[in-house]
DNA sequence: AAATTTAGAATGAATGGTCATTCAGAATTG
DNA sequence: CAATTCTGAATGACCATTCATTCTAAATTT
């Protein structure tokens, strides 16, 4: 029964984030990741279950700790308009300085199969609520259609921002991805607004 | 040295699509791509370099066949807006009806590994080409803003397509994917357009 | 406070299963 | 009968996982 805290268990997700970051899931040995982390190889399977379960963890946590500083930051703005502004700015702005974060979710995570697939669904349907909840006050503030398909407008919001992203890593990020945010948010606000 | 054409080649691609679209990349065994094909497992190395390659090639493919298409019924629509429309259902059109390649382009195609994402670079541009070109044709006619970064408004609009995509391959095609093309046309529209 | 015991954490060499790939020979073709 | 195409069993590299052993430090005893 793997320990889910501690130093190490932590010092092994750093690990293995820089390792798959560098040479992509599949690439890197398991014993790389221990080397990377200071401990024996063996050591990895007393904080985790598997390979696999390693990519999950790491990308839950991960995950978990941007919903949250997002809920924050979106506690913070008043209206649709702020908020979507926030929403997009706050992806951009981790990940932008994040890089190996950036690689990871983008590319790495995309490695799916799935088991990995279920493990991750969870805290990713997080985000996406929060995405839906943001399009929701549009509806009620009466900027948004309330004839809109809001998972489809949520879907759309998603997949922009990610695009964006995606190309950027695949640059090697030959430019500030949040010098993007501004102007997605334009594009993605008159997507939505029935009012200008 | 492959050779990259004859009756066994493209057999050896259904085979492979099949293949991976049901078990995955990695899962798939080259010894079941030539079951399926009907073929001897050392038959494949006469026609593809490594297992990469046969992924390689059916990305390829499969997507010079779909932006030869789309061209092609681009050049009979009239306008900004019409061609916005097809290129989007077009999209949906074609991976709603070939579940199988919906699944590989998805989520197989993912499996991203320098090499592998090199072999796929040029064709995948040549279809955000076509994108953008659509959105300059919205500049000359004066619908879409002078100021409006192309490449970006690309990276909108691939990014939500390919996203609603992928959520319907996730769901498991319970609904049915071409509905969603006019509403997210509408939408795109919206996004792109300075005049309502 | 020294000696002893104990539990659990950590180690890393060894294992074993999995395939991608090869190649010597068989079959087919022209 | 050469050339070409095909075959599929054999190979060997790879690497996640295991587990017998060692270490550590706290608890207990003398």
């Amino acid at each position: 029964m793997p320990i889910k805290k501690g130093e190490k268990y932590f010092q092994i997700l750093d690990a293995a984030l820089k390792t798959f970051a560098l040479d992509g899931y599949h690439r890197t040995q398991v014993a790389r990741i221990a080397k990377e982390a200071g401990v024996a190889d063996g050591t990895i399977y007393l904080y985790f279950e598997s390979k696999e379960d390693i990519l999950i963890s790491l990308f839950t946590e991960k995950m978990e700790a941007f919903v949250l500083e997002l809920k924050e930051r979106l506690s913070k703005g008043k209206g649709f308009e702020e908020k979507l502004r926030i929403l997009v700015s706050h992806h951009f702005g981790l990940l932008g300085s994040n890089p190996a974060q950036a690689m990871f979710t983008q590319i790495e995570m995309r490695q799916i199969d799935p088991v990995i697939n279920k493990g991750i669904s969870g805290p990713l349907k997080s985000y996406f609520k929060v995405i839906e909840e943001v399009i929701r006050l549009g509806q009620s503030e009466g900027c948004v259609s309330m004839d809109l398909d809001v998972r489809l407008a949520r879907k759309m919001v998603f997949g922009a921002v990610d695009e964006v992203v995606t190309c950027w890593v695949m640059s090697e990020r030959k430019y500030e991805l949040t010098s993007l945010a501004d102007p997605l948010y334009i594009m993605l606000k008159a997507a939505l607004c029935t009012t200008k």
